[in-house]
DNA sequence: GCGAAAAGTCCCCGATCTTGTGCATCACGC
DNA sequence: GCGTGATGCACAAGATCGGGGACTTTTCGC
């Protein structure tokens, strides 16, 4: 029988955790003192301790290792708990892995612009929303307009304030980029259901994942926010679900000058080929 | 200018997070209302929100990030910083990778053995320790009994209790298994240096990092012991570097029947190509 | 347009989660 | 009297979340 303190020194595990496997009941002293309520070890007990330091040494908790340290554990159970263990660090290996990659994309990224990122590139859940949209095919992305003052004006004429339906955004259905014919949409949230009218309907805008830059400034320069959020989405193999929208955060009709403009960009995305990111 | 539940919509981040961002300083509301304290965010704050949250995608903490959106940072230290992570990360994926590789090892072990292993190895540090030793060439591995006598004799000449220098161990210095012939060590760690004398001598067995099992029970088992240990070794790609030791923990002198003996294999190791672990 | 109810916001304290460490205080015994 | 043991409380570390009580703002009914 060994004192706390020598079974410390015996198993190399500090008194204050032996303490602590007895109060988890993890490791009960062999003999307690019914007197001093001093802690007796038996020699006998290392290999359960030595077994315990073997589990933490695998990831397990020390609740884990106190359900797999219960006698006649049947050997499906151990089998079982290690799978899944195995299962959670293979996934945080991945996980660890794909943060390495965009630590490395941002750093390689650093180096050839010499400069950080002009745009960050969120990724973020958007929910359901229901909208009144305007949808038509315009003459080019400048050209929305008309369909602005179609919603604007359903808007007035059924008691809602546009500002109560912020942010004002559009949609781009074209598979790939057009010059002309554009087929885009122009949406606003709703706060509650209004008719169909001329030219413009309600419908439900779906939630999606999306990839998200913010741009701040006039439009103009919108296009540097859309390479980046293009090239981001290539380095990090996302591949396009659906329209893309543009969000008006800050626009024309806040009052403001164009250079404190600020429109986030999203488009829908999901990862392609997961199992091939290294 | 948004209110805080405004922003938190808009941006994805609770109120909750918002506030304490504002708290740690990292991102301060454009205005506050002196008379309400309500928190007035301006849509021109989320590309800085965006920034920090694309950071700490990166697996940076707050406080660096605070650190990096200080105006006019050189772009040196971001990159400084970002290599720090970098290597960072790619330390926890290789010490993750290894963890992996344990637990599949004990998977297929149990797998093999159709029960859980009857050994945990674990690895620790053993301090250097001033012993008392008898060193000899001996018939065969269970002739040591003259060389403890030694010892023992030579401990109680100087006033010292046997029980007093525990535990008492045996080295084995022949390099390799050796039927006969067994250049071996008993050794008894010292509380306080003795002069050396017939046949036995004081020496400081040096500190190593060792694998060590416990064996529980006769003595005529230590093969299974030794055997689960050094296919560990194998099987984690360790190699020995010193003389192996056996701890009597629990033996002979101790009143106890051969069934609670408890006996502490170490192996000096360390790891064996630590690059190719995969 | 007014009052009341509902929703939003404030601040502050504490919990979370895990595996212990550090410190203070008191008891025991060689 | 010093080392060792006991107990118990606080703290750690990081990034929030939860809840309570007090205000403020918005909304709804009339």
């Amino acid at each position: 029988m060994h004192k706390i303190g020598d079974f410390s020194r015996l198993s190399q595990v500090s008194v204050k955790a032996l303490r602590y496997y007895d109060e988890i009941g993890l490791l009960k002293p062999a003999h307690i003192d019914p007197f001093t309520n001093y802690r007796y070890y038996s020699s006998e007990q290392l290999p359960r301790l030595n077994r315990i330091l073997a589990l933490k040494d695998l990831g397990l908790s020390l609740e884990q290792i106190g359900l797999l340290l219960v006698d006649e554990l049947p050997v499906a159970a151990m089998q079982a708990m290690l799978s899944d263990k195995q299962a959670e660090i293979a996934r945080a290996v991945e996980e660890q892995r794909a943060r390495l990659a965009r630590v490395e994309a941002r750093l390689r990224q650093i180096e050839r612009e010499g400069q950080p990122p002009a745009y960050d590139v969120v990724l973020k859940p958007v929910e359901p929303q229901l909208v009144l949209g305007a949808r038509d095919v315009v003459a080019c992305y400048g050209s929305g307009d008309e369909l602005f003052g179609r919603v604007v004006q359903h808007l007035g004429r059924h008691g809602l304030d546009p500002a109560s339906c912020y942010p004002l955004q559009t949609l781009y259905y074209d598979p790939e980029y057009r010059e002309s014919d554009v087929d885009m949409m122009v949406a606003a949230p709703l706060p509650r259901p209004v008719p169909d009218g001329d030219g413009v309907h309600v419908e439900e805008l779906p939630g999606v994942r999306v990839a998200s830059v913010v741009h701040q400034g006039p439009y103009d320069a919108l296009g540097g926010a859309y390479r980046a959020l293009l090239e981001w989405l290539d380095t990090h193999r996302y591949c396009i679900t659906g329209p893309n929208r543009n969000l008006y955060l800050q626009g024309p009709g806040d009052d403001a000058d164009s250079a404190t403009f600020v429109t986030e960009i999203q488009f829908p995305v999901e990862p392609r080929h997961p199992h091939a990111a290294g």
